[in-house]
DNA sequence: TTGAAATTCGTTTTT
DNA sequence: CGAATTTCAA
């Protein structure tokens, strides 16, 4: 039912319950953007813990409360399915609240009409999600009627289709070395691709580049020979898949925008009334154009948040180029449409004392205030008092390290506290509700293994664990390994294996690549050694042993026959009976919840959609098809855990995440390994450091810019430079997650007076010069190891 | 400052 | 294992 305007709640009387029920004091800039007017779009640019989600949810709910829109036609896209999480809970929470208080009110005053609407809100209805899985929705809305309905591959998938397909003919049949010597700049150290698939896989991100970077396809052809041959090679996957009527993520988004551009596919979709956009400095060209076109098509409200400084994944062709020269771009393409610009730079999330010091990390190197928005005001403190100084643990070796950090932690959450030097504070958990789960460590990478040539070397992640768990507690690190190397992991892998294939007469006779034929004998010992040692839980009646002979001899403990068909799902639940961690642990539901994401998606892609069948010849086909829809790929690590899927941190659990995971979080202690591996200035790691040459991502920007409309944006600013400021970001991001305590930990080399150590992370600035080394030369001969204008407090 | 010996390194992020 | 970097001694 169409609202009257005058049943409308008031913008005076939706503000009044921000604060009054939701109980939310907001600054003026935030009130500012909630009350924003329809008319005219709004530019956000929020630095961290400015309440950015809060007001895009605010307005999200003003948008249905005050201005009447229907909840179903207001979006909210983000840019991870995390965040998007988050989004709903916060927008469903808050939306009640607001609902229930005005209902009340509306019954109080008799006003009938007003109760009804109100009554019959659905705040759920609000969208809200990643633009790719808005896309992914709406591909069935493409669909030419009588055509099958599209499928969107999964991304290992994709790859193996254009490795196999259309990559490897080509690679074959002469294209070789002009590929080769073509994507070698695109390669590490600029090297040749190592071999077939290393070639197929950087070709891939080329392609994946020229789709969301809308390149001009004519203008990169006729850049060379190898441009036209890898044009051809895009052309011809682009067609071997529209005949299957499957997608990547790329093509779907394409797909998208060609359908909103040809004017077919608005009509299609539900009304837009108001379209909010958090994390725009991560949107990609592709993105950016989508965005517009659905704008110019309903003439929907539209508003955009983001931070510059926090631009992390141009590596996905993210340009922050679009969210800075937003007004501009918008007044362009939207001939007519006005905008204006807010800032919101009041942090209500850290102490001063930690907003201080990621203001100096973003202005003390004159070459990124270069890179930053002109004229942004530094963020300002709001906290008041309970301030702890940075704190910097760093020791000679990495076992020093995570054993002085690990011990930290347990005299901050299961101890009396630590004291601070050169204050009076001692740092201790909340006495109420607080544990080891407030805390969270931040790295570039969180693998608890690298690969050296005798064998895997440990990080501090794996050092940490161990020393966690010896005392009773533990870490949330579920992708520090990859699932093939779990050992709970490899025993239910192996007792899959034991039970449809127990003599490996099957095995022998099939074509496996040699990640899969090195750990299927690895998974069938695990499998062996477990069995060898009894299981037996509460829950299930016969041991372990009899239950995989009963598999063997197709024979159930009954002595029934043996069921025509079992779906593998069945056979995995039945097996974890016996491995309990995969019921209570967290990691290991994070791992089972991988493997089973991988089964049930074997429903469309595997012949026998992992149902394993009793009678010839299919006994034997549908069990070679969990070889290869199911081992091969998790063997080859393409099946990978899902971090929006992961629950929580439990609280009795240091979370481990990678910088970019962290994005949008915060935690009470954050601690940041600024160089747990760095012992010297080797080149061969400079680049997590403090690069030597333009990472592979910035050059391909580069090499793509003569075609693309935003390449002129792009490379304003030196190759060198860019790949620079996306490490300055990376760490200012990692050093404002924290709200009372921020800590830096690495190697003692890295803060020695006279290191050469070169470290982003640790305040160099690009010229080569350090801004935590005192210039006094009296100091140079056996100096302190703690430079003096380094702003941390060492323990 | 120079040359030789000793030490250290080995890519990462994701819808 | 090969290359880059640091350290040591002159």
């Amino acid at each position: 039912m169409p609202m009257g305007r005058g049943n409308l709640i008031s913008l005076e009387d939706f503000t009044a319950a921000v604060h009054d029920v939701l109980g939310r004091e907001l600054n003026d800039p935030q009130r500012t953007c909630v009350s924003h007017g329809t008319d005219s779009a709004l530019m956000i640019v929020a630095g961290p813990g400015s309440g950015k989600t809060t007001v895009l949810v605010l307005r999200a709910l003003r948008h249905v409360l005050v201005d009447g829109m229907q909840p179903e036609s207001v979006m909210i896209t983000t840019f991870t399915r995390k965040a998007a999480g988050e989004l709903s809970s916060r927008l469903l929470g808050w939306g009640i609240s607001l609902v229930d208080h005005f209902a009340e009110r509306a019954r109080l005053a008799a006003d009938t009409p007003k109760l009804n609407w109100l009554n019959r809100l659905d705040i759920n209805a609000i969208q809200a999600g990643t633009l790719d899985s808005f896309c992914q929705l709406w591909l069935g809305k493409t669909r030419i009627v009588g055509s099958p309905t599209p499928v969107m591959l999964e991304e290992f998938a994709a790859n193996f289709v254009f490795r196999r397909k259309v990559f490897a003919p080509a690679y074959r049949t002469g294209g070789q070395a002009t590929m080769d010597s073509y994507l070698a700049q695109y390669n590490f150290e600029r090297q040749a691709p190592r071999n077939q698939a290393d070639a197929g896989n950087l070709s891939i991100s080329v392609n994946n580049r020229l789709i969301q970077d809308l390149v001009d396809p004519d203008g990169y052809r006729g850049s060379g020979a190898a441009q036209q041959a890898q044009a051809a090679l895009l052309q011809q996957y682009r067609e071997y898949l529209q005949d299957r009527q499957m997608f990547d993520f790329s093509l779907c988004s394409e797909r998208i925008l060609g359908g909103l551009r040809s004017g077919r596919l608005y009509g299609q979709l539900t009304p837009l009334s108001a379209l909010l956009v958090d994390e725009y400095q991560d949107t990609n060209p592709m993105q950016e154009a989508i965005y517009f076109e659905l704008v110019r098509q309903s003439g929907c409200a539209f508003a955009i948040v983001g931070d510059d400084d926090q631009a992390l994944y141009r590596f996905r062709g993210a340009t922050v180029e679009l969210f800075t020269n937003f007004q501009a771009r918008f007044a362009q393409q939207l001939p007519g449409a006005e905008s204006e610009m807010v800032y919101l730079s009041t942090n209500h999330r850290s102490t001063p004392e930690i907003v201080r010091f990621f203001n100096t990390f973003a202005t003390h190197d004159p070459a990124f205030v270069a890179a930053r928005v002109a004229g942004k005001p530094p963020i300002r403190e709001y906290n008041p008092g309970r301030d702890i100084p940075i704190l910097g643990l760093f020791r000679d070796s990495l076992d020093d390290l995570s054993a002085d950090l690990s011990q930290f932690l347990l005299d901050v959450f299961q101890g009396e506290g630590r004291r601070i030097p050169g204050t009076g504070a001692v740092l201790r958990s909340q006495a109420q509700g607080g544990a080891l789960g407030d805390a969270l460590l931040l790295a570039s990478s969180v693998r608890e293994y690298k690969d050296s040539n005798d064998g895997p070397v440990e990080r501090l992640p794996i050092q940490v664990r161990q020393h966690l768990e010896a005392a009773g507690l533990g870490v949330f690190n579920p992708r520090g390994q990859d699932l093939r190397d779990i050992l709970n992991v490899q025993r239910l892998l192996g007792l899959v294996l034991l039970c449809l294939d127990p003599t490996d007469r099957l095995e022998t006779t099939l074509y496996l690549n040699r990640d899969t034929q090195r750990y299927v004998p690895l998974w069938r010992q695990a499998a062996e050694a477990f069995i060898a040692t009894n299981p037996v839980p509460a829950s299930a009646r016969s041991s372990l042993r009899h239950y995989v002979q009963g598999w063997r001899a197709r024979r159930t403990s009954s002595g029934e026959d043996w069921p025509n068909e079992i779906p593998l799902l069945d056979l995995l639940y039945k097996l974890i009976v016996w491995i309990p961690e995969f019921q209570r642990d967290p990691e290991h539901l994070v791992y089972l919840e991988a493997i089973m994401r991988c089964v049930v998606q074997g429903a469309h892609y595997s012949g026998y959609g992992f149902a394993i069948l009793n009678t010839a010849p299919h006994d034997s086909q549908s069990r070679t098809s969990v070889f290869y829809d199911l081992l091969s790929p998790i063997a080859q690590t393409e099946v990978e855990v899902d971090e929006d899927l992961m629950f929580a941190v439990p609280r009795n659990r240091l979370g481990i995440m990678t910088i970019h995971q962290s994005k949008g979080l915060e935690y009470p202690l954050v601690i940041v390994d600024v160089g747990s591996e760095f012992k010297s200035n080797h080149a061969k790691q400079a680049f997590k450091r403090f690069p030597r040459d333009s990472s592979s991502t910035v050059l391909m920007e580069s090499g793509m810019a003569p075609f693309t409309g935003v390449g002129k944006l792009r490379v304003a600013r030196t190759d060198i430079d860019r790949t620079f400021d996306d490490l300055m970001r990376l760490y200012y991001v990692a050093f404002s997650r924290a709200q009372v305590g921020l800590m830096l930990v690495g190697l003692t080399k890295n803060i020695e007076y006279a290191t050469t150590v070169q470290n982003i992370a640790t305040f160099w600035r690009r010229d080569g010069g350090w801004s935590w080394r005192n210039d006094n030369p009296a100091l140079k001969r056996g100096a302190p190891t703690r430079p003096e204008m380094m702003p941390l407090e060492l323990i």
